[in-house]
DNA sequence: CAGCTATTCGTTTTT
DNA sequence: CGAATAGCTG
């Protein structure tokens, strides 16, 4: 019935569907052609790395708008990450005239679970203007109902929440399957939770996943009108997929299971945030009829490196058998250095980048630093600096949760929404205008009785005995503030400012009223508060072009931004500097020269404190279901390279004031380097001699 | 109420 | 060693 349809739709289309460009498929291997004409009901493409899975799906993108008809309104991409996002954006942009790709959505997860939720708001109970809580947001709401300050505690708590969220378990059923007393603690704090969160009319990451998720389960109406929306579905890294979006996609794409998902189980390394790989085999059971098609060929990686990436996978049971060669040549030998500690790592390997750079006439974006965790990058970061290096840190903290940014964030979104509670004690303190902890306390008290939010609880009459006039002046003054800004936003009426001004004048106009420049030169030094007075100027230049671009509303624009992760500098081409990324940051990106650092027991494969009381069967089941996460994770690391690989680990580690000694990763045994590798020690250099060494060298160049 | 000092502790990964 | 936090003083 489907390709009827589509059918139909070609022929009155044909005009402007027809692109006059190389034919969708050409230079693509049998089984990449395979996955992109594929269109007779689900399709999985089991993708190995670097075999070219993003560009099936654009082609695949491509496909159904030229060739079969389909309307580009009722495509829909959905990748995990913005950058994944706007990469595949892009290159479908490249293929595809713009007025083909008119309507498509190409998003993440979370980016249309929004677009869902605000669009059937109403049906879920929630104002359209709802707003997004932030992680810290969560956490400070979880802090007041466990009435601790344990942050180990909270986040614990947070993070069972999250999980229950991800794996579509409502606090009833949570509670009721709670084994220890603690587990049920927490499904209570869930259920509170969750009522917090909706009298703030927020909602939280996970939300945005869930509730549409729910909303088209209970609500016929609302599923048919989403399947007929969004006709054929294309899904990224589906092996990062938690059983809400399983359901989310299977929802929208109804019984008439039109969609690609395309995956890798050696690539699954977000479990710790409720992925299940099992997505991929329930797949298999939930669709007798799924073709799946392998791409197994690699086109990125020479021999030598795809051979250790899938020897270290082979220790891993195996999902799907899968084979990925290469015919680019041996390559190079993989090198593992031994260091003594993490300053003589991080020295070598800026060292290595320079000679390398040097001998081997390339330029700084060609290599990549790859660690486990973030703190790793500081050292790095140092050592680069001392050589003049140029780089960039990815994956690292992102833009929107620097605290000035999350501080002006603040007041726009109570200019949006003045039921957010977080929001309104963010930017009521932010800078301090004399309201302090106890007229907030007893504020909060008063709105909790009423169950009014903070905001409608100042202009309450009743809080005048409970609150002295000097406490009472400044919230009030606050109040007023906003809500002249909200009424010259248009908040109140939904859309355009009556006075007829600008997004951009009534940004700056916020941002003096409330002095915060000179409240970041009062509590910084000079250096600190230029740097975040930047910062900021970054995020309103930010927020006028993107209103002025894409035309949004100061409202529409600061619904977005909860989603956004790292500032897209669009046109920032890449930069020539070296990469410096977290391993999870790392996937889907690809590197001339990898230098994968800290490659030791206890770091790479992570292994943190085995909890889990009770049970030694399960614990181990989880420690090992832990151990091959980690290994997927070496996997990713070592396919990123394509010309060369270095290993690094550290003889010692200081924690604290001690020296820790440590131990080469049991990953790097797996790699099976006998004959090929080249463990070079650096033999008889100081660190002194090695660095003149290097001076010398730059000096010719 | 806000800023400063003393103390404690040690973050895996992110939408 | 450095950052985040708790508790104390102006």
């Amino acid at each position: 019935m489907d390709r009827a349809a589509a059918r139909l739709n070609k022929s009155k289309s044909d005009t402007n569907a027809s692109f006059a460009l190389p034919p969708i498929d050409a230079g693509m291997n049998p089984a990449q052609r395979e996955a992109v004409k594929y269109l007779d009901g689900p399709c999985l493409v089991l993708a190995g790395a670097g075999s070219g899975k993003t560009r099936v799906i654009t082609q695949k993108i491509g496909y159904l708008l030229r060739d079969c008809g389909y309307d580009a309104r009722n495509v829909a991409a959905l990748t995990f990450t913005n950058k994944a996002a706007r990469e595949m954006a892009e290159r479908v942009k490249a293929i595809a005239p713009p007025n083909a790709i008119k309507g498509l959505t190409i998003s993440t997860f979370h980016s249309l679970g929004v677009r869902i939720l605000r669009e059937e708001a109403k049906l879920v109970g929630l104002k359209s203007q709802f707003s997004i809580l932030a992680a810290d947001d969560a956490m400070a709401i979880v802090q007041d109902l466990v009435a601790s300050t344990d942050k180990g505690h909270i986040r614990a708590v947070l993070s069972a929440i999250s999980l229950w969220k991800n794996a579509l378990i409502e606090p009833d059923e949570a509670e009721r399957r709670a084994s220890t007393e603690s587990e049920r603690d927490a499904a209570r704090v869930y259920r509170s939770y969750n009522a917090t969160l909706r009298s703030y009319q927020s909602v939280d990451f996970d939300d945005l996943i869930r509730l549409p998720a729910r909303l088209l389960e209970t609500d016929a109406e609302v599923r048919e009108r989403w399947q007929s929306r969004l006709r054929y579905l294309l899904v990224d890294e589906y092996q990062d997929t938690n059983a809400c979006q399983y359901r989310l996609v299977q929802l929208l794409t109804g019984p008439r299971a039109m969609f690609t998902a395309v995956g890798d189980d050696d690539q699954a390394i977000y479990a710790w945030r409720g992925a299940t790989i099992e997505n991929l085999a329930k797949l298999t059971t939930d669709y007798p009829n799924l073709r799946v098609i392998k791409l197994e060929q690699n086109y990125r990686s020479m021999q030598r490196i795809l051979a250790a990436a899938n020897n270290v996978i082979a220790h891993n049971p195996k999902l799907f058998e899968k084979k990925l060669w290469s015919d680019l040549g041996v390559g190079d030998p993989i090198t593992v250095v031994p260091m003594e500690d993490e300053e003589a790592e991080a020295e070598s390997v800026a060292m290595r980048i320079s000679a390398a750079r040097f001998e081997l006439k390339a330029h700084w974006r060609d290599f990549a630093i790859l660690y486990r965790s973030n703190h790793q990058a500081r050292v790095f970061e140092q050592a680069l600096r001392n050589l003049k290096i140029p780089y960039m840190v990815s994956g690292g903290q992102s833009f929107f949760d620097k605290a000035e940014v999350r501080d002006i964030m603040a007041y726009l979104r109570l200019i949006a929404n003045d039921d957010d509670d977080p929001a309104f004690i963010r930017a009521v303190t932010t800078p301090k205008r004399g309201v302090g902890q106890s007229t907030l306390e007893a504020l909060g008290a008063y709105a909790g009785e009423r169950e009014i939010s903070l905001f409608a609880a100042v202009f309450e009459t009743g809080l005048e005995q409970r609150l002295s006039a000097r406490q009472l002046a400044p919230l009030r003054e606050f109040c007023e503030f906003i809500n002249r800004l909200q009424w010259r936003a248009g908040a109140a009426k939904g859309d355009g400012a009556p006075t007829g001004e600008t997004a951009s004048e009534i940004l700056d106009d916020l941002v003096r009223a409330i002095g915060y420049e000179r409240y970041l030169y009062d509590h910084f030094d000079e250096r600190g508060a230029q740097a975040r007075w930047q910062t900021v100027l970054d995020l309103l230049g930010w927020l006028k072009r993107k209103a002025e671009e894409d035309k949004m509303s100061l409202m529409e624009l600061v619904q977005h931004i909860a989603l956004i992760t790292m500032l897209e500098k669009s046109d920032d081409e890449d930069p020539d500097v070296v990469r410096l990324s977290t391993l999870h940051a790392s996937k889907g990106l690809e590197y001339p020269h990898v230098f994968l650092v800290g490659v030791e027991e206890g770091l790479l494969p992570h292994l943190g404190k085995d909890d889990e009381e009770g049970d030694p069967a399960k614990a181990a089941e989880s420690f090992e279901a832990r151990v091959q996460e980690e290994r997927r994770l070496m996997y990713v690391g070592i396919t990123r390279a394509r010309r060369t690989l270095t290993l690094t680990w550290c003889k010692k580690r200081k924690r604290g004031r001690e020296d820790i000694p440590r131990e080469p990763s049991r990953f790097i045994k797996e790699m099976g380097l006998e004959d090929d590798k080249v463990a070079d020690e650096n033999p008889g250099l100081t660190a002194k001699q090695r660095l003149d060494r290097l001076k010398s060298l730059l000096k010719k160049e």
